[in-house]
Formats: C-alpha cells, sequence, structure tokens
RNA sequence: GACCCCAUCGUCUAGUCAGGUCCAGGACACCAGGUUUUCAUCCUGGGAACAGGGGUUCAAAUCCCCUUGGGGUCACCA
C-alpha cells in the first residue's frame, strides 16, 4: 500500500471575524498541504450552540479567501454530523469505556471550589485552582437507577473513563518532540454534553478519523488536550495523525493577542474621558454590567461604535482589521508565515508559491512570537512601492469601492488615476491614500481650516506672507489655462522663482493650507490638478476670507 | 497551585539537531547625518543579544544539570 494522501485542516469555531492567530494555523496548514499534493479540509467546528452563529461563519470563510486559502473539501458542519458522534458514543457506552454522570454544573463548580478551598493557604488571585478530578461517583450508580433516570429524562453527559492503571500517555509532537503524560493527570472528562452535543475533544478524533486527517497543525493551547485525543483514538480504534502544535502570538506588551483586546481599548477610553451614558443599540443594564465588570465585553459592534466616538483606534486583531487597514494580501500571508516559522538564512520575503514550495514542519519556531506591527507596516510599504502604477491604482480602487465609496462615486475615471499616481509614493497602506486626503471629495465650503500653530505660521509668517503669495498667485492661476499636472508645476515654481526666492515651500504651504485645509496633502500640484481649477480659486477665496 | 513546554539584539529571527569557519548574520524599530514642496519615502552611518550559574570538552550560542523568567493545560469552550 502506497502511502496515504496527506490531508490537513483548518477547524474554527465559528465566533466572530478570523483571528491572525487563526489565520496563521490555516496558511500553515493550508501550504503543508498544498506542498505535498495532499488535501486541505475546512471543518467548522460550532459544537457550542450558544458561541456559533451563521454570520461568523460566513465572515471567515470571507477572510480565508481574501488571503487565498483555498480548501479541498467542505466546509462541513459539526452540528451536521451529530450521527458520526453518536454513533461512536454508543460504541464506547455499550462497551463500557463511558458512561452516563448526572451531576449538574452547579454541583461540580461547587466541588471544585471545595476542593479549591480546602486545599490549603488563601491561592493569589486567579492561580490556585486547585487539582479538582471527577471522582466517578456516577460510576457507582447501578443499573436500576440509571434507568431511572434516564426514564425521567434527567439531562446528563456521557463522560471517558479512563483507562485503568498508571499508565503514562506518550505521543510524539514534531516541533516539540515526544511528549509524556501521566494518565494521572487526567481525569473522567466529558465527551457528549447534557444538550446532546459533543465536546471539542470528541468531535475533533471522530472528525479527524473519518475525513482521514494526517496532520494535525494547530495551536498549542491543544498540547495538552492530545493526551486526551490519543486515548480517545485508542478506544475507539481510530488512527493517530501527525501533530504539530504552534506556539502562539502575542501582543507587543507580552500578552495574548485576543479580540478582548478592543474591548480592553474602549474600556480605558470609556474611563479616561468619563462616558458615562450608554450607547445607542445597548441598554442601560447591558451598559452597567459592563462598566462592572472586565469579564463581560459588549458586542462588536457596540464596540465598535464606541470607538469611533471616542475617537481611539481600535487594535487590529482579526483579518479584517488589516484588510480594512489596508494592508495587502499577500504581505499579511508573509508576514504571518515568518511569525512562527523561518525558511532559514536570511529570507523573508516571499509569497505564498514560495511559502508552499518550502514550508516544512521542523522549521516551525518553538517559542511564541510578538506581532509587530511596525514590521507588518513595513512589509507592506516595501510590496505597494514594489507594485507598477497601475497596478496600485487597482488595488486602490477595490480597496475604495469596499471603504471609500465616496471617493469613487466624487472622482471619474481620470481623476482617480491622478488620485492613485499622487498618493503612491506616500502610502504605506492602502488606507493611507483615503486618510486624510477627504478635503478632495468635500464641497469647497466643507472646507475648515485648521487652528494650528503650523497653518498659522505659513500663512501668516515670511515678508511678504502666506496670505500674500496666496492673494498674487490667485490671478495667476485663474489665467493658467493649461491645469495639468506638469503646466502647474510650472506655473508655480516659475511664481516662486520670481517672487519667493526660488524657495517653493513659501509658496506651496499656502496653497496646501487653501485647498485642504490643513498642511497635509499629495503632492501640491497633484492636488491643485485633481481638486480643478474652479475649487482651487473658490478655496483661495475662501482661505483669503479668512485673513485677520 | 499541580503538571508540561519554551528561552540569541527592543521585536521577528539565522546560527543549535551533525560543538571550532560566530568577539554571533539579516529584517523591523531606534539614534545621528543627508535628500525632499507638506506628510510619507529615500540615502549614508551607528548603537544593540547568546537570561544567570554550574558542568562536559583542546574548544560551547550550540551538549548536560540547576536557577530565573515567559507560556500552555487543568470547563457540559473550542
Amino acid at each position: 500500500m502506497s502511502d496515504p494522501v496527506i490531508r490537513t485542516r483548518f477547524a474554527p469555531s465559528p465566533s466572530g471575524h478570523l483571528h491572525v492567530g487563526g489565520a496563521r494555523t490555516a496558511l500553515f496548514c493550508w501550504a503543508y498541504a498544498r506542498g505535498h499534493g495532499g488535501r486541505f479540509v475546512l471543518r467548522i467546528e460550532d459544537t457550542d450552540r450558544a458561541r456559533s452563529s451563521d454570520a461568523a461563519t460566513t465572515a471567515f470563510v470571507a477572510d480565508l479567501a481574501w488571503l487565498g486559502i483555498d480548501w479541498d473539501e467542505g466546509p462541513y458542519y459539526q452540528s451536521q454530523r451529530l450521527e458520526h458522534y453518536h454513533a461512536c458514543i454508543a460504541r464506547l457506552l455499550d462497551e463500557g469505556r463511558a458512561y452516563r454522570a448526572f451531576e449538574t454544573v452547579e454541583e461540580l463548580d461547587a466541588a471544585r471550589a471545595a476542593v479549591r478551598s480546602g486545599g490549603g493557604g488563601e491561592g493569589d488571585r486567579g492561580g490556585g485552582r486547585g487539582g479538582y478530578r471527577y471522582d466517578r461517583a456516577a460510576l457507582q450508580l447501578d443499573a436500576a437507577t440509571i434507568e431511572q433516570y434516564l426514564a425521567e429524562n434527567r439531562p446528563h453527559v456521557v463522560r471517558f473513563k479512563l483507562p485503568d492503571g498508571d499508565r503514562v500517555i506518550t505521543f510524539t509532537d514534531v516541533v516539540r518532540g515526544d511528549i509524556e503524560v501521566p494518565a494521572a493527570e487526567l481525569d473522567d472528562f466529558v465527551i457528549q454534553k447534557a444538550d446532546g452535543y459533543p465536546t471539542y475533544h470528541f468531535a475533533v478524533i471522530v472528525d479527524d478519523e473519518l475525513m482521514g486527517v494526517t496532520h494535525v497543525i494547530r495551536g498549542e493551547e491543544h498540547l495538552y488536550n492530545t493526551a486526551r485525543h490519543v486515548l480517545l483514538q485508542e478506544a475507539l480504534g481510530f488512527r493517530r495523525p501527525v501533530y504539530a502544535h504552534l506556539s502562539l502570538i502575542f501582543n507587543p506588551d507580552g500578552s495574548k493577542m485576543s479580540k478582548r483586546d478592543k474591548d480592553r481599548a474602549v474600556r480605558a477610553a470609556v474611563h479616561e474621558k468619563k462616558f458615562e451614558s450608554p450607547q445607542a443599540g445597548i441598554s442601560r443594564d447591558q451598559w452597567d454590567r459592563w462598566l462592572s465588570s472586565k469579564k463581560h465585553q459588549l458586542p462588536a459592534e457596540v464596540t465598535e461604535r464606541l470607538a469611533g466616538a471616542l475617537g481611539v483606534a481600535l487594535p487590529e486583531i482579526e483579518v479584517e482589521d488589516f484588510r480594512r487597514g489596508g494592508y495587502l494580501p499577500e504581505v499579511l500571508v508573509n508576514y504571518l508565515a515568518l511569525l512562527g516559522w523561518s525558511p532559514g538564512g536570511d529570507v523573508e520575503k516571499f509569497d505564498a508559491e514560495y511559502l508552499i514550495e518550502h514550508f516544512a514542519l521542523d522549521r516551525i519556531i518553538k517559542s511564541p512570537a510578538k506581532f509587530d506591527r511596525d514590521k507588518l507596516l513595513a512589509f507592506n510599504l516595501d510590496a505597494l512601492q514594489a507594485m507598477t502604477g497601475e497596478d496600485f491604482r487597482d488595488r486602490l480602487r477595490a480597496h475604495g469601492e469596499r471603504y471609500h465609496g465616496e471617493f469613487l462615486r466624487t472622482l471619474g475615471a481620470g481623476k482617480f488615476s491622478m488620485f492613485a499616481g499622487a498618493s503612491h509614493a506616500r502610502s504605506k497602506t492602502l488606507d493611507d491614500a483615503y486618510r486624510g486626503c477627504g478635503f478632495l471629495v468635500a464641497a469647497d465650503d466643507e472646507i475648515v481650516y485648521e487652528q494650528t500653530r503650523a497653518v498659522r505660521k505659513a500663512l501668516t509668517g515670511g515678508d511678504p506672507d502666506g496670505y500674500a503669495h496666496l492673494e498674487a498667485m490667485r490671478p495667476v492661476l485663474g489665467a493658467q489655462n493649461d491645469w495639468s499636472i506638469a503646466a502647474l508645476e510650472q506655473c508655480v515654481t516659475s511664481y516662486a522663482d520670481e517672487h519667493a526666492g526660488g524657495k517653493l515651500g513659501t509658496v506651496a504651504q499656502p496653497l496646501r493650507i487653501a485647498v485642504s485645509g490643513g498642511t497635509v496633502s499629495p503632492a501640491i500640484f497633484d492636488t491643485l490638478a485633481i481638486l480643478g481649477r474652479t475649487r482651487v480659486l473658490n478655496r483661495i477665496d475662501r482661505c483669503l476670507a479668512t485673513r485677520s
């Protein structure tokens, strides 16, 4: 028999958008399958009915697609595969390798709390979980009692019965090496919840077997869980896949990078600015509950609305955040691949093809990595600058269609191309081009002149001052027929040569302020060209009117 | 707390498995100077690490042990 076809799978739980950590896992699974003539399976682990939503599934399927990660099979939904889990549970029950247990969640919580407090000293907060293990009380129930409970429809779970004896569970992880877990560290864990759904541990081993998964590449949080999976596989006679556990991705401050970071950012701003009233969309109750405890999180939409109202930038955590931020998918892929894997040597810029060809499990980094946004940004800048003008324009348009519709509506194709040309060299992200350029698509009377020192200095400093130059330039520009970038440059430069000692800046800055309201814009000639003569002259007049 | 994993510049890492070619290379960030019509770029130069302590060896970033630090797991969440 020849080697079985390699199969990897990405198996996220559908809650919210795809997180960068998940994206990296997906990327590695995908690259490994693609590089080894294998198949990549997408499976949605939606066995927690409270936390799963169709919207979330749709969202991260879109996120994966944007990254260029495609799959050969699926998406499979575990919620639609209950029959498979039930069949395996029944087998285990029949063989006495699993049993029903009738304790309630409350009872178990109380038991855990008792062990914790009885365990001795005052635990430091958060720590000291204690070593609670299920006491197997349900195993003592006699058949008649169980029969009766069942007849009463008493809710119950199914627990896996750990093999007897002091065995040590061993397995090999390709990144961590041989792992040993004494069975004594485990207890009879739940494999089927009271609602009839399998737990993660159970669904995962059934599906991996049924789907022929040969390589399991997943986050390090699952390393220890693997011992349970190994036991389950043995009990059911399943094959054992190759395991590779990836270390986690952290924030620069060392905390775990998580969706909660957004909530945290908003919370800090709310406290700082003493925001009191609840925001539209949530009740006073919800608001108070959120304020009272860091354990509560606001719905994502509310968090975003709040951030907008408070003027705080939410940290980019999910793939969609980076997309909105104007990062290129190929750059994110490149950067993510580098976080936890290295091709060796000095290579660090590469594309998906390269990753597929070179990605290997034995070069996965063991230690956790911090997510460095500066480096990602630098990579994005490099990729943007390496593009042709046409490519940049097309990408900029695609980004605008999704996030900045007003530019597409206001600027015609010709003006948009000028806008792209003017933005290319100065953009680190696609979004940079739009950010701060609202004046290009605003009406003349919407321009607000910034009241800053830099503005005042450019307008009133020097002799003659900026206003005087504006006043003098106004008829010059009014008489300018050729409104091309080159002609404008010629026109303004020669004015500067004659009246400003050749210092373009003393003329360009007042002009920039007049047409944009501030001191920052694309190159001045491009800006004037995009705006067109009428608007430029209008704005110069409006600016001159602010002269005191 | 128990059990387990990890450890090279501020950050991501190359080098570690097959010890010498490494007074440790690259990238991002930082600092200094320069170019530029603003912002952003761009150019030149610079500082910056083998966590600590013991071993083994002619020789250790590389092998072993301890300490310290960081992380993971301990749910009817995945």
